[in-house]
DNA sequence: AATATTAATCGTAATATTGCAATAAACAGA
DNA sequence: TCTGTTTATTGCAATATTACGATTAATATT
C-alpha cells in the first residue's frame, strides 16, 4: 500500500518520525549543514552548492519546510532561508529524550 | 528516477541520513521505544503491540537492523532484538552535533 | 516422525520519493 | 512594457516504501 498508517501512533511518534522522515537524505542534511555553517539566512545559493538541479533543490526545501524545520521568507527576487528555531529546538529534545533512553545494558 | 545520489555527498551526510531515514517510520520509532522501555531484549511480542501484521513488523525490524540500529539474535525459535550500542552511541552523537550547531540568531 | 511455534521471505498492490526538463510565477531593472 | 533573474510548480519516468497474505525455514514439543 505505501501509505503508512498514523492514525494507529501516538503524536509524539508520528511527531519525530516525521522530522527523521525529513533528514533522511543526504541532499536535505547538506542544506541544513549550510544553513547551520552560514549561521544565517542563505538567499539561493544552494543550487550552487549541492550537486542537484534547481527544480530538486526546490523539492528538498519544501520537504523541510513541510516538517516545519526551515522557513523562507520572500525577498525581492529571491527567497531567504534559515532554520525555524522553534520545531528545531522540539526536535532536538525529542531526539535526546529518546536516545538518551539507553543505558548500555543489552543483553546481547 | 527515485534513485538517491549517494556518491555526490559526505560519508558523515549519508550516515546521518540513514539512520534518521531508518527512524523515520512511527512504527519503527515505537519498536525503538518499546526495546528501550523492557530495557532488554523483546522476542516477538512486538507484533501484538503493534498495530501491523507479522510480515510488515518482520520488514521494519530490517530496515532497523539494515541501518544497524538494532541486532537480532536467534534464541531457540525466537529471536531477541535489542539496541546496537555503537550505532546507538554514535549517532546520537551526530544527531548531536548537528542540532547543536544552532544558534538562536536567526533574521527571519 | 509429525506437529506446532516463531520469524523471515516472496509476491503483489498501492502509494511515495527522487530527479530533471520544461514551464510558470513573481519581481527587479532597463 | 520588455527582459532578465530567481524560485516554484508541473509532468513524467524510475525506483523505493509500506502493507499484507501466503509460504518457507528453523527449531521445539509431542
Amino acid at each position: 500500500m505505501g501509505v503508512t498508517k498514523i492514525e494507529n501512533f501516538t503524536k509524539s511518534q508520528n511527531h519525530l518520525a516525521m522530522v527523521a522522515k525529513a533528514l533522511g537524505h543526504p541532499a536535505r542534511i547538506a542544506i541544513l549543514e549550510h544553513l547551520l555553517k552560514l549561521n544565517s539566512c542563505i538567499c539561493g545559493d544552494l543550487v550552487e552548492v549541492l550537486p542537484l538541479s534547481q527544480a530538486t533543490v526546490s523539492q528538498h526545501l519544501k520537504a523541510l519546510k513541510e516538517a516545519k524545520l526551515i522557513k523562507g521568507n520572500i525577498e525581492g527576487t529571491s527567497v531567504c532561508y534559515c532554520i525555524d528555531a522553534d520545531t528545531w529546538k522540539y526536535s532536538k529534545q525529542m531526539l535526546n529524550q529518546m536516545f538518551d533512553k539507553y543505558h548500555d545494558n543489552s543483553c546481547c
